[in-house]
DNA sequence: CACCTGACTACTAACCATCAAAGCCAGCTC
DNA sequence: GAGCTGGCTTTGATGGTTAGTAGTCAGGTG
C-alpha cells in the first residue's frame, strides 16, 4: 500500500478513528453546492448573483449555502454600493475559506484526469509568473515534493519510531 | 484575491463553467461515506468488515458504496481465502483511487486546522524516511512548492499571455 | 409616492444518503 | 445435513439537499 502507519497506529486491528477531520469536514462542506460555490469564491467571485449564475445553482440554494458557510466562518460579508444602487453585501473568503484551496483543486485535478472525456478538462492551474503547470500534492515543510509512497501516518503526539512495511 | 485568470478567462463577466471537474467529482465521491471509505482504503484497509468497523458506517452503506466505487473504477475486487473460511473479495484501490490521496488528505488537513477543538486532530502525515511533517498543497512539476498567491487559472488549450491583477 | 429591480426568503415537492433491523446465502464445522 | 458465521442485500423510516416557484423587502427612479 501507499501509506504506512507508525507509532500507536502500527497495529490497527482494533482501532477506530474518533473525531475524524475528514468526517467533520464533509459534514460542513460535503455538498455539491458548497464545493461549487467555493470553486467560484477561490476564483474571485464575491457577489450573490455571480455565484448563482456561474455555478448554475438556484438562488435559493446559493442563499442558503452562503448563509451557512458564513456562519461557519468561511466567508465574511462586507457591504458595498455601486453608484445609483443600494448597498449590498459581498462575500469574501476568510483565511479558513482560502485554506480549502488545496482540497478544492485536488478534486478538480482528479476529475480532470479521470472523469473528463477529452484530455484535461476545462481548467487547469499554472504558476502565474512562469506558466509552469501546477499540481496539488504532498510536500514537506521544507518545500520538497513527495511521492504518495513516501508518506506515513502518525497519531497526533506520536513520533515516528519504526515504520513497518 | 488569491488566483488570477489568464487567456479567455480574463473576462469572466459572461462566463459559466461547463463540464466542471469539481461538479463531476462531487457527483461521484461527494458523500461522507465515500470519503471515509477512501480514507480507510488509502490507509490500507481492504476488507468489508474492516471498512464498516473503522468508519462506523452501517454495513448496508458500506456495501452500496464499495459496489458503486468499484463500478466507477476506484476499486478492484480480488478474491482471497483464509484457511478454514470461504473465499471473499478484497477491495483494492486502483490507480484512479490512489490519485484521490491529495483530495482526501487536503480535506483532513483543513479539518485538522479549522474544525478540531484541540490542536491538530487525531492524525497527521509525515515523510516516512525522515518524519518531517507533510502538507498537501500546490507545487510545480519541477517540484517547487508554491503559495496560493502564485497561482493562475487558465482554460485548457490556452497559454498564459498577460495575467491581470 | 407608485413602480421597478436586485437580493434574497419561504414553501412545496421531489430525491438521495443514511441507519436500523431483518433476511439471505455460501461454505465451513460438527 | 443441520447449524453457524461472515459478507453482504433488502426494506422501511428519517433527515438533508436540491429545484422550482412565488413572495418579500430595501432603496433608487420617475
Amino acid at each position: 500500500m501507499s501509506i504506512t502507519f507508525a507509532g500507536v497506529l502500527a497495529d490497527r486491528s482494533a482501532w477506530r478513528l474518533e473525531n475524524c477531520s475528514i468526517a467533520m469536514a464533509m459534514d460542513v462542506i460535503g455538498t455539491r453546492s458548497s464545493m461549487l460555490i467555493l470553486r467560484e469564491a477561490l476564483c474571485g467571485t464575491v457577489r450573490f448573483d455571480d455565484f448563482a449564475r456561474r455555478t448554475r445553482i438556484s438562488e435559493a440554494i446559493v442563499a442558503a449555502r452562503l448563509k451557512q458557510l458564513t456562519e461557519i466562518g468561511l466567508f465574511v460579508k462586507q457591504p458595498y454600493q455601486e453608484p445609483g444602487k443600494r448597498t449590498r453585501d459581498e462575500y469574501l473568503l476568510t483565511e479558513m475559506g482560502k485554506d480549502l484551496l488545496p482540497a478544492v483543486f485536488a478534486l478538480m485535478q482528479w476529475g480532470n484526469k479521470h472523469l473528463q472525456a477529452e484530455e484535461g478538462g476545462p481548467l487547469r492551474l499554472v504558476e502565474r509568473s512562469t506558466g509552469e503547470p501546477v499540481t496539488i500534492g504532498p510536500r514537506t515543510e521544507s518545500g520538497r515534493s513527495l511521492d504518495p509512497d513516501g508518506l506515513a501516518i502518525v497519531a497526533n503526539g506520536d513520533w515516528v519510531d519504526s515504520p513497518s512495511s
